[in-house]
DNA sequence: AACTGTGGCTAACTCC
DNA sequence: GGAGTTAGCCACAGTT
């Protein structure tokens, strides 16, 4: 009896199974009735190709029995027809060993590190959601229905409710010992439930164990689970002769791929850290901070240094404490919506959610990009390893004047890189001496006429697919569609910025560093080329990075701007490459330093203050800081450049003088949480001098706190002596109070430093400002600074020259 | 012997 | 992933 399933694929892995131990492909997912399924598929066996292979080579294959087939084919190898062998073994596992002989045969080898499973999903044209056909069957899966499939066809993608499971240990510093573990679900996506498990320490273990089988999550997840808690619970595991966590779909471990990230077959292994991380770019990184910020709410805190008494004079408070960690971080990781996010990306990579999820951006480029080569019949090059050559030179930065500018109109091409990569006919299937377009450091590609690239054509197809979900999205009156196509032609972007992120990089296994430095050569070349022609006309330009150009206005209002920027525009989209006119600024200002500028808009909405590069943006910067250049950014770009000043004295001397003023600290937060700095901080060894760095320090003390400190997780601390070097800084631990005396002086430093960026065009440097308030201090008088004042630069402002006509 | 300024160098972060 | 900025350490030289 056969039947068909709708699924969403979730992970996508094989077992052996029998005494030949032969591989049987595992699809997990969820249907699109809601049910979990593990989908078996018998009977499909790994290949790599072998180029050139010698006739000893393939009697050699031929006699081994490992060895099913070698089959003679043609494939496209650097541009040229080539023989080769399709070598088909019976192991999946097998294949490093053997592509190795094929080497040392003289044989160069192709498609031969491709994982099994993706081979398998790209082979049959799996996308993110499949039409399974096959029949019920049973296994040993923890999952509602289990089928083996006869075939597949494609289906309407869906995202399907996941199941998500939250964990959190608790443990003894030294051993470390686990004590409680809390966990924490949504029931059918209701309510949430939390349940700890305490006692034997094999037991909390195996009852972990128990709980994930008995729940059958889809996900599970945690605060920092990748670094700390799995790996923790892993090696306690074994302490009690449990050698692998039966974590997965199918009974089998959890397994540890490259440092950081975790795999389990049937689910994904998604810590809410990593997902805030890379989605919010937290100033702090704690649970703590995360969950005030994201959710409003904070977590009690226990003494971690001295769990141990905790753990007897107040277990209840501990298990509580843990119980809340594990639902803190289920309702993080469901506010930064990452998953949905991934679903999102597996249906325009055509991946599995844990791929998009959990890999590097070059495994959904690998997706869309080997199954065309294979269509082809173009090769597929293994990745380069090692290496390490020059980097190729990247995208054109335009110097910038320091000063204030008003009217400023700001362009940028879309989609530059892809644009070019298509107008250029840019692949490694074009690249050729005869080729009739040549880059600006003479390199030679195929015209259109010759040959459409491969690239091209998969970006020329997903320009146009941008498009059309754009418009669906512009048409769609249902708020929740709108969102899903909103984020779906979010996702095509990031695809395709990833196309040309892995591009650019010398080691992808389909470009080379000449494909990659021609196509920001031509990107320069054109950039450089609108600028000249620009100026050539009498345009002031101010600024430009890469994709954008910074116009002074010739018209002092908006309607006037808004028209010359979209002339502006017009001229200079053609064919697929499309500048579009992005905002008029009122006024734009920056202190003369490429990638840093703060500006107002006028249109398409008034009066937002955007701000690039400087400490604003910065994850690095106090807040105190960060709010300080906010608030002097406005007055001056609201040409109140006198207010500027005396805010930016005023400020610096509060701080000098040990206050933070009233309107700087958070409603209800810590009253010293505005001096905060934090920084990622790695391991020791990866630096050179790690005693005389901060982040360094701080991460030693806060583990001598007894907290989770793990390699590329940000600390926090404060400064408590910046005079000793390296400077003295105590660990800031959100919810907990502070007990040492801030450095003023060096805050007051840091602010001056800051806020002279925007003070010094007008005559106060940042010794100026300091000065100010040191001789205020010592005088209790206002200290006009007249004599620390430097010369006032000249102010610069656009004048009215020219106008619209003058251009057209 | 204790400051001050400079320049080399490492590291982190942000902009496209 | 390249381009670019900034902070901070440290060694060294020149003052005070």
């Amino acid at each position: 009896m056969t039947d068909s399933w709708d699924v969403r694929i979730l992970t996508a892995s094989y077992r052996r199974e029998g005494p030949q131990e032969e591989p049987v492909i595992e699809l997990f997912g969820r249907t699109r009735e809601g049910k979990s399924v593990a989908v078996e598929y018998r009977g499909f066996k790994p290949y790599f190709h072998a180029v050139r292979p010698s006739q000893v080579l393939v009697n050699y294959f031929s006699k081994d029995s490992e060895v099913l087939k070698v089959e003679p084919l043609e494939l496209e190898v650097q541009g040229r027809k080539t023989p080769c062998a399709k070598v088909t073994l019976q192991h999946p596992w097998k294949t490093p060993e053997y592509r190795e002989r094929a080497r040392k045969h003289g044989s160069d080898v192709l498609a031969a590190d491709i994982p099994f499973a993706h081979r398998f999903i790209f082979d049959f044209d799996l996308a993110a959601c499949v039409r399974v056909h096959g029949a019920p069957s049973t296994g040993k899966y923890t999952t509602d229905l289990v089928v083996k499939a006869e075939r597949f066809e494609p289906c309407d993608p869906f995202n399907p409710r996941l199941k998500v499971v939250s964990f959190d240990i608790e443990n003894t510093i030294k051993d470390p010992t686990i004590l409680c573990l809390g966990l924490a679900w949504r029931e059918d996506g209701g309510e949430i439930r939390t349940d700890i498990l305490t006692g034997h320490e094999k037991d909390i273990i195996l009852g972990f164990i128990e709980f994930v089988k008995r729940h059958d999550p889809d996900v599970i997840t945690g605060y920092n689970i990748d670094g700390y808690d799995l790996p923790i619970m892993e090696q306690r595991a074994q302490v009690h002769g449990i050698p692998v966590l039966p974590l997965s779909r199918d009974g089998q471990g959890i397994t540890n791929i490259g440092e950081r990230f975790w795999r389990t077959h049937g689910r994904i292994i998604a810590d809410a850290w990593w997902a805030v991380k890379l989605e919010l770019h937290p100033k702090q990184e704690s649970l703590d901070a995360v969950a005030r910020w994201l959710l409003g709410e904070g977590k009690h805190d226990v003494d971690r240094v001295h769990m141990d008494d905790e753990w007897a004079r107040n277990r209840e408070r501990v298990l509580e404490y843990c119980k809340k960690d594990a639902e803190l971080a289920l309702r993080v990781l469901e506010k930064v919506a990452r998953l949905d996010k991934a679903m999102d990306l597996g249906v325009v990579s055509k991946l599995p959610v844990d791929d998009t999820f959990n890999s590097r951006t070059s495994t959904m480029i690998d997706s869309i990009l080997i199954r065309a080569a294979d269509r082809q019949g173009v090769g597929v090059p293994m990745t380069r390893t090692g290496g390490g050559g020059k980097s190729i030179e990247g995208g054109y930065v335009h110097s910038l004047e320091p000063g204030l500018y008003e009217w400023v109109i700001a362009l940028d091409f879309s989609s530059m890189y892809p644009s070019i990569i298509i107008e250029k006919n840019i692949c490694f299937t074009t690249l050729s001496d005869a080729g009739t377009i040549e880059s600006p450091m003479g390199v030679r590609f195929m015209n259109p006429q010759q040959r459409v690239g491969l690239l091209p054509k998969i970006l020329g197809d997903l320009l146009r697919q941008r498009r059309e979900v754009k418009a669906k999205m512009k048409a769609e009156a249902d708020p929740e569609r709108k969102e899903y196509y909103r984020r779906l032609q979010d996702a095509v972007k990031v695809l395709m910025n990833a196309f040309y992120g892995v591009l650019a990089s010398s080691f992808y296994r389909f470009t080379n560093p000449e494909i990659g430095a021609s196509i920001t050569a031509f990107a320069r070349e054109n950039i450089k080329s609108v600028i000249s022609q620009l100026e050539a006309d009498g345009v002031r330009v101010i600024y430009s990075d890469t994709d954008s150009i910074f116009l002074e206005s010739p018209s002092k209002d908006k309607d006037g701007s808004v028209a010359f920027g979209r002339k502006v525009a017009e001229r200079f989209s053609a064919g697929n490459v499309n500048m579009e006119l992005e905002r008029v600024f009122r006024s734009f200002f920056s202190h003369g330093k490429k990638k840093r500028y703060a500006a107002k808009t006028a249109w398409p909405v008034e009066d937002e203050l955007i701000v690039r590069g400087y400490e604003i943006r910065r994850t690095d910067a106090f807040n105190l800081q960060s709010e300080s250049q906010k608030r002097d950014f406005d007055l001056v770009l609201d040409n109140d450049t006198e207010g500027a000043v005396r805010l930016a004295k005023e400020l610096v001397a509060e701080i000098h003088a040990g206050r933070i003023p009233q309107d700087m600290v958070l409603e209800d937060g810590e009253p010293l949480e505005p001096l905060v700095i934090s920084r990622t901080v790695s391991e020791d060894s990866r630096y050179v001098n790690p005693d005389s760095m901060s982040n360094v320090l701080a991460a030693r003390k806060m583990r001598e706190l007894g907290y989770e400190v793990v390699p590329g997780m940000k600390v926090s601390w404060i400064v408590v002596d910046a005079k000793k070097a390296p400077m003295h800084v105590e660990p800031w631990v959100s919810g907990r109070p502070f007990e040492f005396k801030p450095d003023w002086e060096y805050y007051a430093r840091r602010v001056a430093q800051t806020l002279a960026y925007v003070t010094e065009v007008y005559g106060w440097d940042e010794r100026s400002l300091l000065m100010g308030t040191v001789q205020a201090d010592l005088f209790h008088e206002n200290f006009d600074g007249e004599k620390e004042e430097p010369k006032k630069v000249e102010v610069l402002k656009t004048d009215k020259k020219l106008t619209l006509e003058d251009f057209f």
